[in-house]
DNA sequence: AGCACGCCGACT
DNA sequence: GTCGGCGTGCTC
């Protein structure tokens, strides 16, 4: 130990610890940024603490270059909720920090907020633009952009459209174009319709009134509330609450993308400013919201996963929406999970925090059985529409069309000539699963995984569904030159052929990852389903939940078997929450009574039977039994070491070195196995599975270990990576 | 993760 | 003779 005063800091580097740093002076502001000479390069550091002592030799401490923030950038509990999240999760801190910051405060930018600019035709500007040169063909893509967007153009499209503001300069001293700042119009959106009053239901009433009392104090609550029962609703009350003690409202959803109902409808209903943070944003655009919400400029925000860290200047409530959502377990890097650290950041921050779902984890069942969350139900439907008529198709020995079965058909027909839309969920994109050869039985498998390609016919591609890659389609088998390769198996392109040929006069609309890819595209789809202009809907599990679809009254489940029979414990969990969500798109109205079929090869399968002859509730409540009796998650703490490399045999060997550390702690360790999918991208992959009852315990015991193993001769020849609380176990 | 150093092979 | 391949080692 040296007397020396140094300060500590979190460096954006994969290294499992701190490094000290000298400074001139005054010292730098804890919580603050500053840049360093790191080895050969300079980077951005957060200051951790400042102290006295240091165990590193003081002639090989360096000298901060620079300090950038005079005051700390955070917020002192989300300061603290990061470094409780490096730690729980065993992640490099650094790493930690630049993950939970947006990119541009991990550059160095100053935390001020800068105005962003949008510049407006003036009427000089839409007169000239009457007579453009023809040639001037940048001109009229520019001013067309203009027209197109209401008359004005943003900064953040300049770019993706190749202008610059400089190119604009032009047009601005013509007097065509006015600039002004954007950021009033782009974040704060004036309201459009306000709702209130609503009638709400006696059970919404209750909702209310458990958690009301508890604004100001930490309290979590689980809304277990049945497709349409209202919970966007009771939010929104809340929300309101919340608003009037002026304070500001986090609400994270699982992708924004899917659920721009939900985001639109709070929205609409409140006349206060209210960012969400959405994957189009710019880098500048997300800093500028960051920075508003931590000088309490904004009141309501609205985001994914990463949302979480948004510093707030005065928090007030904390909403997690779809909370059973993979989503929110990030599943690379710093596996953090949003939910789980929601907690935690409500108890720092002493305010309530409100999980909300159709189909609650197991995880938030558990926490209600210990009472670490107070169960809300919301078991009525609002506005009086009925729950769906569910029913089991067996379809063995059953012919099927392209997967359909006679009586779903009739049932479609049945329901599209009372003027209803239908809806056939299969989880599976593409026109086939594989290609064949009709001659001599070659697969198309993918070079660089342990997987089939699926077929894709509009694109006239194998697409590796795993690693991304594609080729084209071979014209001849490449074992035996036969021309007659064959599609196997069903896809939703196939699916849609077969819709064409079978209901010529329908239209019918496909919404999976490749129909939806083009910006906007999933909103044009969702606009045409309302305004009844599709007939028949093709979709994935994309399109299982938030959707409200009034004129829907049938979904058809095409084919369930796949998800009845996986390894992974918690497969059982996953199926039960996607079918339930899936059947609860049907009929959502109150004229129409909904309808579900399903179609199995294993009609008797217990899942099938317990889901749809009891309830998702009563079959949780089975399931969560069956865990603890296996001392399986939630009621015992699980981590998983994976490492990759490009033979099996390094990650074995590193992951046996890791097992051997592992031996005298009193940690159950299983493995290591390669991977279910040992091959994946052209690395081959394995895993090592810790457990202990207490997750406590398990953090006390990894902590000491992690440091020391990125020491290990056998972990430099890998990729590696430690998983808390893993959501795929397999 | 970067980044540099270092020691072998195929180019002008 | 040198450009560059990636194995190895280090970062206060």
């Amino acid at each position: 130990m040296y007397q020396q005063r140094v300060a500590r800091l979190a460096i954006p580097t994969p290294l499992r610890k701190t490094f000290d740093y000298l400074y001139r002076g005054n010292p730098p502001c804890v919580g603050g940024r500053v840049e360093v000479p790191f080895g050969r390069q300079t980077l951005v550091a957060t200051v951790l603490e400042l102290s006295d002592t240091t165990s590193v030799n003081p002639n090989k401490l360096k000298f901060i270059k620079r300090f950038i923030d005079s005051e700390p950038l955070l917020p002192s509990k989300l300061f603290s909720l990061i470094k409780f999240a490096a730690q729980y999760y065993q992640h490099p801190i650094g790493e930690a920090f630049s993950t939970c910051l947006p990119t541009l405060l991990n550059k160095g930018t100053p935390a001020s907020i800068e105005p962003e600019w949008q510049w407006s035709l003036t009427e000089a500007g839409r007169e000239a633009i009457q007579n453009l040169r023809k040639n001037a063909v940048k001109q009229q893509h520019l001013f067309q952009l203009c027209l197109d967007n209401g008359g004005l153009i943003h900064e953040a499209q300049l770019s993706q459209h190749d202008f610059t503001p400089s190119y604009l300069k032009t047009f601005e001293a013509k007097g065509w174009l006015h600039k002004d700042r954007a950021d009033t119009q782009s974040i704060y959106e004036p309201q459009a319709e306000y709702q209130n009053p609503v009638t709400l239901t006696s059970e919404q009433n209750e909702c209310l009134a458990k958690v009301s009392p508890h604004f100001g104090s930490f309290k979590g609550f689980l809304i277990d509330g049945v497709t349409g029962s209202g919970k966007t609703e009771v939010y929104m009350q809340l929300m309101q609450q919340a608003l009037e003690r002026q304070e500001q409202v986090l609400m994270l959803v699982p992708e924004i993308g899917l659920t721009p109902q939900t985001v639109r409808r709070i929205e609409r209903r409140f006349n206060v400013p209210i960012a969400m943070l959405h994957s189009g944003l710019t880098d500048k655009q997300r800093l500028n919201i960051w920075l508003k919400a931590r000088a309490g400029q904004l009141a309501i925000v609205i985001g994914t996963r990463s949302a979480l860290f948004t510093p707030l200047a005065k928090p007030g409530l904390i909403i997690i929406d779809e909370e059973h959502d993979l989503s929110y377990k990030q599943q690379e890097g710093f596996r953090y999970s949003a939910r789980d650290l929601a907690l935690v950041r409500a108890q720092y921050e002493q305010v309530p925090i409100v999980l909300g779902s159709a189909t609650p984890s197991m995880e938030s069942l558990q926490n209600v059985q210990q009472e670490k969350l107070e169960l809300l139900r919301l078991t009525k439907r609002a506005g009086d529409a009925k729950p769906p008529h569910i029913k089991v198709l067996d379809v063995r020995q059953r012919h099927l069309n392209h997967g359909l079965s006679q009586p779903l058909i009739d049932n479609m027909k049945a329901h599209l000539a009372q003027g209803q839309q239908c809806m056939l969920f299969l989880n599976r994109r593409g026109f086939a699963p594989t290609l064949m050869c009709h001659e001599c039985g070659w697969i198309a498998d993918c070079q660089r995984c342990d997987r089939h390609m699926t077929y894709h016919q509009r694109f006239k591609r194998l697409h590796c569904h795993h690693c991304d890659k594609q080729v084209f389609l071979p014209k001849r088998c490449p074992e035996c030159q036969s021309p007659q390769l064959n599609p196997v198996g069903l896809g939703t392109e196939r699916l849609e052929d077969a819709l064409t040929q079978l209901f010529p006069d329908k239209t019918i609309a496909r919404i999976d990852r490749d129909s939806t890819r083009r910006k906007d595209a999933m909103q044009n789809f969702v606009k045409a389903i309302k305004n009844d202009e599709v007939d028949i809907l093709i979709g994935t599990q994309m399109l299982a939940k938030g959707h409200h679809f009034p004129k829907l009254s049938l979904v058809g489940v095409i084919d369930t078997d796949g998800c009845l029979f996986s390894a992974d414990f918690r497969a059982t969990e996953r199926t039960a929450q996607l079918l339930t969500q899936v059947a609860g798109r049907a009929g959502r109205s109150k004229d129409i009574k909904g309808e579900v079929v399903i179609q199995s090869h294993h009609p008797d399968h217990p899942l099938l039977v317990n889901l749809f002859t009891q309830d998702y509730q009563t079959l949780s409540q089975q399931i969560l039994s069956e865990r603890e009796e296996a001392q399986l998650p939630p009621f015992a703490a699980m981590a998983i070491f994976r490492a990759e490399a490009n033979t099996l045999e390094l990650p074995m060997t590193f992951l046996n070195d890791v097992k051997q550390q592992l031996s005298q702690t009193g940690l159950i360790v299983y493995g290591p196995f390669p991977a279910p999918m040992p091959k994946r991208a052209g690395k081959m992959r394995a895993q090592l599975l810790v457990q202990h009852s207490e997750r406590k315990m398990l953090q006390r015991l990894l902590s000491p270990i992690t440091p020391h193993l990125e020491q290990l001769q056998t972990a430099r020849k890998v990729r590696w990576s430690i998983d808390i609380d893993p959501q795929e176990v397999f």
